[in-house]
Formats: C-alpha cells, structure tokens, sequence
DNA sequence: ACCTGAACACCGTTCAAGT
DNA sequence: ACCTGAACACCGTTCAAGT
C-alpha cells in the first residue's frame, strides 16, 4: 500500500487549490465543531490535527491556515462547550444562582466529558472561558458582603470547586483501554489489607468504583450525582461561613 | 546530518546487547525519577519517552521494557510525588488532620508543579495515590461523624478540593511560551466592557493574573497562598454544616 | 485569501535478534 | 533477564507553490 497524499477518504473529487467555488468555505466555528465531534467520539488523547483535515477533507496545513496550532484549537472548542453555561443574573439569591451555576456547568460538561481535562488543567483553555461566568459569581458574591481581597479568595474557591470536581470526575480512562488496567485496580481495591486500613476495608462496598482514587471508571459511565449535589451544599455553606468571619453579625 | 542510532549523546562507549556487567541495571525506580526530573525541567507537554531514554543512554525499546507503557510511567511518577502526604493517624482533631493534608499535598505539589495536571485529570494517575491518603481521609471523616452514604459524599468532596484546586493551580501554560498569548490574554482582560461587567472592572486590580480564567501565569510564578488557606478553611466549614445536616444536635 | 503538496523533525510502541 | 538495532505507523507544524 503506497502513502497517501489526498485528504479525501473516498471518491476523491479533482482537488485544486485556492478558495473552493461552492460556498462550503472553511471557518474557524467549522473547524472547532468538527474538532468537538471528534473529541467526542475518540477522547482527547486520541484527538490529532490530521485526523481532523482528513475529516473535513483538507490537508493539515489548510486547518493550520485557520487556527495557528493545536492548543489554540482545543481552547476554543473548550469555550465553545462552557459559552452558556453563566445563568442569567438578576432573578436568584447568590446561594441559588452558584447552585444553579455549579449545575448548568456540569450538564455542559456531561455532554462533552471528553473536555473536562481542558478546563481545568489548562491554562489557554481555562482563560478562554466565558467572562459571563466570571462577572456572574463576583456579583453573587459582592451581593453575599464580600468585597477586597476576600472576594478574590471565595471566587477562586468557587471557581476551583467547580471546574475541580468536574476535571476529576470526568477525568479519562487510560489510552489502551482493554480493561487491562481496571482489573489490576479493582484488584488492588479488594485486597487492601483490613488491618492497617480498617475503615476502608468497613466501607468498600460503598466505595469501591464510586469514590475518587478508588475507581475505573470516570464520571461518563458512573456519574457522581449525590457526591456533587453535596459538593455544591458544601461550598455554600463554605461560603456563608467565610462570610460571617468577614463581616460579623 | 545523518541518523543518529546510538542512544548514548556523547563519547559513546561501544555498546553491547545484554544486562550490564556493571551493576548499574536500570530498574523501575530508576527510570520515574529520571520522568520526574525531565518534567521538572521541562513540562509534561514536552515529556517524551525517547529523550528520556537518551538521558538514561539505552534505547527507547530497553524502557518499555521495564514500564509497559507512557501513562503507566506517568502514573509512576504521580505516586512518587504523592507517596508522602499523608500524615500520621491519631495524633490531630480529624479537622486539623485535614488541613494538615491538604498543605502537605500542596507543598509536594509545589516541588513538582507540572505533575499537578495527572493528579486530578487522569483516572491512571489518580488511581496510584497512596491507600495511606484514603483510609486517612476516611479515618477522620469518620471521626467527624460520617457514616454510610454520606461518608462516601464528604470523602469525594474532600478529595475533590484538595486534588481539583491543585489541578487548577498549577495548570500549564501554552507550551509554545513566546508570551504572545499572555499578552493577548492580559489584553483581553483589561478591555472588558465596564456597563456589561460592572463588577469586575470595579474589581480588576485585584483580580488581574491572580483569580482563575483572569490569570496568565500559574501557581509556579504567581502562589495562590491565601486563596489556597481559604480554601481549606471553608472545606472544613462545610464539612461541619455537612455533619450537622446529617447527625443533627 | 485560501488551499495544495510535500517535507521536516519528531513521536510511542513492537519485535526479532543479540548476550 | 535485559538490552540492541531497526522498523512501523503515526504525530504537529512549516513552507513554497498554486489559484
């Protein structure tokens, strides 16, 4: 089998260069959606440049003329995932405007789990983000009296909390996943020795491929429902707590 | 130029197939400190299995043969530096047992910043923690008053701040560093529209390079220490609030 | 302005063969 | 058991050249 120059897959068509006659030119928007379909179908780690030109029936540099580099790509993909997800402000005490925050951004994230691990381990991706979302939770939590340096400090636990819970729980499975690996840990789970880890070895059942470090499977196929409705209840009460120290009474 | 076969970079002793006499054998151990040492140097992003073989002057194919694979290596590397972080049982209040591990993972962390992004972003890596850090995080939770399904809520939530905030740290920047993406991103940020983002604007000095998404250097350059004590602080808080939820009085 | 065609400088992993 | 030497099947990115 000789290499293959032409990006198409089949029935290449008589490809030439220059902006093609039909109005199917290729954008940016279009690029990133396809790149998101991909991700989608294949994870992250599978994600390549070619594969995507290939897909979109163009050589690798014609992607390259539109987005400068990979990275860049997968930022706004990433953006593209996470654009609506700031509720709309103005209708909901602050408690119940990061509540229904933390829930939109994890919906979002549930049909694309795939780009968790951009979001928060990241930095492109992190600060392409929708600056809604931003100005959202510093306006709910100036409404809960926090102002100066303390609303640097509980926006960025907001925000960790939020965007963190959602990075591990989605976190990806090893590349070469031929349940190779989940054997060894389900293994590794099930012989832990009683006598120097007593209360583990009380509560494996409960734990055991539904707490964090002690799954093989992420958040797409055993979604960690409660343990993020109490996430979100904690950050709150977090938060009213932090509140009160600040400003007393 | 031509190819270079020889792994070793320079005055290459003539090489011979077979266990060294010497007993300089590479191991396992050998091999993730050298991974550690390269990603330290040089970032996951540029991790490669090839360099390090020529920095340990065998062949690629001599450090497959030790460690199966990338991702198990890198799972390797994750344990090392998380061997260490948790702290001796029975001698703290399960509240300061906590906070006591939630600043040792950050000081490990801190040593070896570019390993933050497998710790909460690849099920592998999260998988090798330590069991110590588990059945302690257990331990206390238990000691606080959780049992059954609300144990395994307050342990996910735990471990999903600690890792997810280190995660979000000590994310990466771009790999290709020449700060133009910095510059755009600090362009970005100080040409935010004030009557659409009020609060923000009002708060941008404070905010600027030091809250989440607004930030274009990462805990390496710029620490988020008060933000991080904080942090620990309204986990334990909400741990509590949590607690008296569940075994009200 | 937008794309082709080809090249450059890399990857991780596998495998027969050596000692 | 441990390692060499070479190959396989990929990568992201660059660049001259076309239209």
């Amino acid at each position: 089998m000789q290499p293959m120059p032409t990006p198409a897959k089949k029935k290449a068509p008589p490809k030439t260069a220059g902006r093609p006659a039909g109005g199917a030119a290729l954008t940016k928007q279009r690029i990133a959606e396809a790149a998101l379909a991909q991700i989608d179908e294949l994870g992250l780690g599978a994600f390549s440049m070619r594969e995507l030109a290939a897909r979109l029936e163009v050589y690798p540099a014609t992607v390259h003329w539109h987005v400068s580099t990979r990275e860049a790509l997968l930022a706004e993909v990433a953006a593209t995932v996470m654009a609506q997800v700031a509720p709309p402000s103005g209708k909901l005490a602050w408690q119940a405007w990061i509540a229904e925050l933390f829930r939109r951004c994890r919906a979002a994230v549930r049909q694309h789990p795939n780009v968790a691990q951009l979001l928060g381990a990241q930095l492109v991706s992190n600060g392409s983000l929708p600056i809604e979302l931003v100005e959202g939770v510093l306006a709910a939590l100036t409404e809960a009296g926090f102002e100066g340096e303390p609303l640097l400090e509980a926006y960025n636990c907001v925000i960790a909390a939020m965007l963190g819970f959602l990075t591990m729980e989605f976190s990806p499975l090893p590349a070469d996943n031929t349940q190779a690996w989940a054997e060894e840990l389900r293994e590794r789970v099930h012989t832990i020795r009683p006598l120097d880890h007593p209360v583990l070895t009380r509560n494996l059942p409960l734990l055991a491929n539904k707490a964090f470090i002690l799954r093989w499977d992420n958040g797409s196929t055993v979604p960690l429902d409660s343990s993020f409705e109490r996430h979100v209840q904690m950050t709150i009460d977090g938060l009213e707590a932090f509140a009160r120290r600040v400003r007393p009474g």
